[in-house]
RNA sequence: GGCGCAUUAGUGUAAUUGGUUAACACGCCGCCCUCUCAAGGCGGAAAGUACGGGUUCGAUCCCCGUAUGCGCUACCA
């Protein structure tokens, strides 16, 4: 027996990644690096009117993308492959008759119809809907014919009646539930296939998962799982069962009020350090005296606990995230901003032939933005032609502004180059010796250089412009 | 309806597992910087911990009840 830490992120393959999903997927990473073990993905194809074409190829591009590496799983392999449901259609078949076999699990014939009977007469009269374990009345020789008449058929859970299930989740502590609640869940439906209760303890059973890590919405189903683990003598893998991520209005984080899917956030320009970092703080906190919430994926996996998972409900704050994809955005490492940020900057239609001036660009307005969709629109300026109407023109074809374009022109050809602060001082110089100042003496430079009487402070648009082109501009106007 | 889980400023969280003026961040408001817009700096408003009972010298923290929200209640996961 090993005590190696063995923890798998088993999604359907819905086509997209919800940011729940990533969530969880995330703690699950997360715990696993902390604790140097495994990190497994596994595909829970089991419902065939819900396949999605190309939706693995997508999900495990996503992973590789936003860097959760997977150890074990489809297209990376393992030792307890298959790992699409799909493909381990023999084993949950197996493992359902030994059920059978020992009296803990049974067939049953009903027609959807008249479980939906069944359900609309319980509903009526007020009681609890749930399947009313009818079949287990079956004799042997009756359930023989049906089966040798070809009567559709599932194989059902036989709960135990009259007990308790107790189980201890990490996040949530001691959960008690009585087994007269639990259903007797259909566990291999009428087309062979397991539904998820069975293929999910099967297979983390066979796969050795040491550790569950999902989302709330599972925690009513322990129970099932709990006897199904019990009726093959196999041990119960420790639980943690995190909290929802919720809509502003408190519901169920869902497509209707706005984006969910993960490749739309990255899309937008969400950095993936910013989507890591934030999902990690919705519904944990390294602990007391941490202030901080600017992590690395490293300190992440360093500080991660999976006891200091809140339980309760986290809403997703979307004005958090831009902030901190803005603190993101502002530390980035420059060069490979620029990278990140050119296909926004073409999509806009801006020319980033000139890598340089793309550069300069780039650290102009990175203070600027709170995500990378914003670029094009906040570099259009450094892109523009100088088109200034009558009154602007008016502005700068004052004697004043001459006095101040003479000025400084001299001064801009005696510098070297432009830099990022060299010609504040330069202007600060210029007001000195020609005693204007404030709006009077920068409002001629903006129109002279940008044309807009708005925009970044003068110093960044003359770095990224050059001396060349602020010379070419000026002289322009003070013909 | 039944069962389960949750509940600290608008939001995300913290509070040495009973002793704090209940803290931090986002957002909001104001001031400073400033040609404008951001960024940045400084400051402020904002919860007495859902409510009601206990236990205790003392409860955000432990127990019970109520309310509210959410989840589950499928041959979906």
């Amino acid at each position: 027996m090993n005590n190696e830490v063995r923890v798998r992120f088993a999604p359907s393959p819905t086509g997209y990644l919800h940011l729940g999903s990533l969530r969880t997927a995330l703690f699950n990473y997360l715990f696993a690096r902390h604790n140097n073990g495994k990190f497994i993905l596994r595909i829970e194809d089991t419902d065939q009117s819900r396949k999605v074409e190309g939706a693995v190829e997508n999900l495990i591009n996503i992973f590789n993308e936003m860097g959760l590496n997977f150890d074990e799983g489809p297209g990376i392999g393992g030792d307890f492959g298959p790992y699409f449901q799909s493909e381990r259609l023999d084993t949950y078949k197996k493992y359902c008759d030994e059920l059978l076999a020992k009296g803990h699990a049974y067939y049953s014939f009903e027609t959807a119809e008249e479980l939906e009977e069944m359900r609309r007469v319980q509903l009526t009269q007020g009681k609890q809907t749930m399947y009313d374990r009818r079949a287990r009345q079956l004799t042997e020789n009756e359930v023989k014919e049906k089966l040798a008449s070809g009567i559709p058929h599932v194989i059902r859970l036989k709960v135990p009646l009259d007990s308790e299930i107790r189980f201890t989740d990490l996040i949530r502590g001691n959960v008690k539930i009585e087994t007269n609640q639990v259903d007797d869940q259909v566990l291999l439906k009428s087309d062979g296939y397991p539904t998820y209760h069975l293929a999910n303890v099967i297979d983390d059973h066979l796969m050795n998962i040491s550790h569950i890590i999902r989302g709330e919405e599972w925690l009513t189903s322990v129970p099932k799982h709990i006897i199904l683990y019990n009726a093959f003598g196999w041990k119960v893998p420790i639980m943690a069962h995190v909290p929802l991520i919720l809509n502003p209005d408190k519901s169920k984080l869902s497509k209707r009020q706005g984006d969910v899917s993960t490749e739309d956030f990255l899309k937008k320009g969400y950095l993936k350090e910013t989507l890591l970092n934030f999902m990690a703080l919705l519904g944990w906190h390294p602990g007391e005296g941490e202030d901080r919430e600017i992590f690395t994926i490293e300190e992440l996996i360093g500080l991660f606990n999976i006891e200091r998972v809140n339980s309760a409900g986290a809403v997703f704050n979307i004005e958090k995230l831009n902030w901190m994809n803005a603190e993101y955005i502002k530390q980035y490492d420059i060069d490979k901003l620029t990278e990140l940020v050119i296909p926004y900057l073409n999509a806009g239609g801006i020319d980033t032939s000139d890598s340089a001036k793309t550069k300069r660009v780039v650290v102009a307005i990175r203070n600027y933005i709170n995500k990378l969709d914003e670029s094009a629109e906040q570099a259009g300026i450094y892109y523009k032609k100088v088109e200034m109407d009558a009154a602007q023109r008016e502005i700068t074809g004052t004697e004043i502004s001459k006095q101040i374009f003479d000025n400084l022109i001299l001064k801009v050809e005696s510098l070297l180059e432009i830099t990022i602060d060299n010609f504040k001082p330069v202007v600060s110089q210029v007001q000195k010796e020609t005693g204007i100042k404030g709006k009077d003496l920068f409002m001629p430079l903006r129109l002279a250089l940008t044309g807009v009487e708005h925009g970044p402070e003068l110093g960044l648009i003359a770095y990224v412009l050059g001396k060349e082109e602020v010379l070419k501009r000026i002289k322009q106007v003070n013909q």
